[in-house]
DNA sequence: CTTGCTATTTAGAGTCATTCTAATTCTTAG
DNA sequence: CTAAGAATTAGAATGACTCTAAATAGCAAG
């Protein structure tokens, strides 16, 4: 999917700000990125990319994505050590990543929660990021109740251990 | 500093409970990660090893770590792709890495404060482990006021932007 | 204590995500 | 349009692990 114009004059003007240059590549890399919002690799985006921009190479794919977060219309995600994943999502979010499948999935962060985080720091500690990822299983949705019907079990004892 | 007789009997009941034997590599390694708990990184740990251990290798830093992750009596911590670093304080607690020196802190993490971010959680999601990692600037203690005279002023603009 | 069976250790080779290099090709201010 | 600095590219290089296969050590049974 082509970037709308105003997508286009938005990465062009994040890019402009941080000294940068829109091109081609950028374009399309940022398009990959904005049509399918599942925390690709850089592989994944590199395969993404060829579909429609015949021949664009793996090292412009990790450059552009290196602009995409210095700009910062772009964040990095990383999982152990595991290849970086990248997330459109500028929202301040934690992270959720399914055992079993390995989708990362995004999960909302209120102010006040990110509020809470900040005032477990001593005030010596200052932070500008914060990085919040859990890792489980998730099962299927049940449809119906998407109404939080919060279940109150405590969590197993290994919640924290890894 | 070689183990106490109490340590060392706490890390081979680990070490069974998980099916591993103790040897004299992973005794001498488990005591380093004991001695400076500054969240080493494999080299580091193979460093002060060979100290006291002459001739130990580095796969076997590597696989000993590997074996007390298994049994539950240490942490790996990753910033981004940096090396992984391996600590053992198995209490819950995040981490806060100095962008100026590199060091990483660990910082408390009450119960209370786990409870809260368990239930930003829609129901679906059963986490099993969860990783809080803050990065920013440390500022020198300033030694009198230890009591958290907890500052006010907002978060920066870029907090939650990485 | 000795034996025998695994588990562990080891040096070195291999892997793989990422970064670097140097040559070519764009972008865009003027 | 044109030059100067940016960006792109293929391929080499890096570095943090991870694997392999041979030697060694732990330990339960006798």
């Amino acid at each position: 999917m082509p970037l709308s114009s105003h997508q286009r004059l938005h990465l062009k003007e994040s890019l402009n700000r941080a000294g940068l240059k829109p091109t081609r590549q950028r374009e399309q890399v940022f398009a990959v990125l904005l049509t399918k919002r599942d925390h690709p690799t850089v592989e994944e985006v590199w395969q993404r990319s060829r579909e429609t921009f015949q021949g664009i190479s793996l090292a412009t794919v990790y450059n552009c994505l290196e602009s995409f977060v210095r700009s910062g219309v772009v964040r990095q995600v990383n999982y152990e050590r595991e290849p970086t994943r990248y997330c459109p999502n500028l929202a301040p979010h934690a992270h959720f990543k399914d055992q079993e499948t390995g989708k990362v999935y995004d999960i909302e962060l209120s102010s006040d929660t990110l509020e809470t985080l900040r005032q477990i720091l001593p005030v010596e500690f200052q932070p500008e990021a914060i990085e919040i990822s859990f890792h489980g299983k998730k099962r299927k949705a049940t449809g119906k109740n998407s109404k939080p019907s919060r279940q109150t079990n405590s969590p197993p004892s290994h919640f924290f251990n890894s």
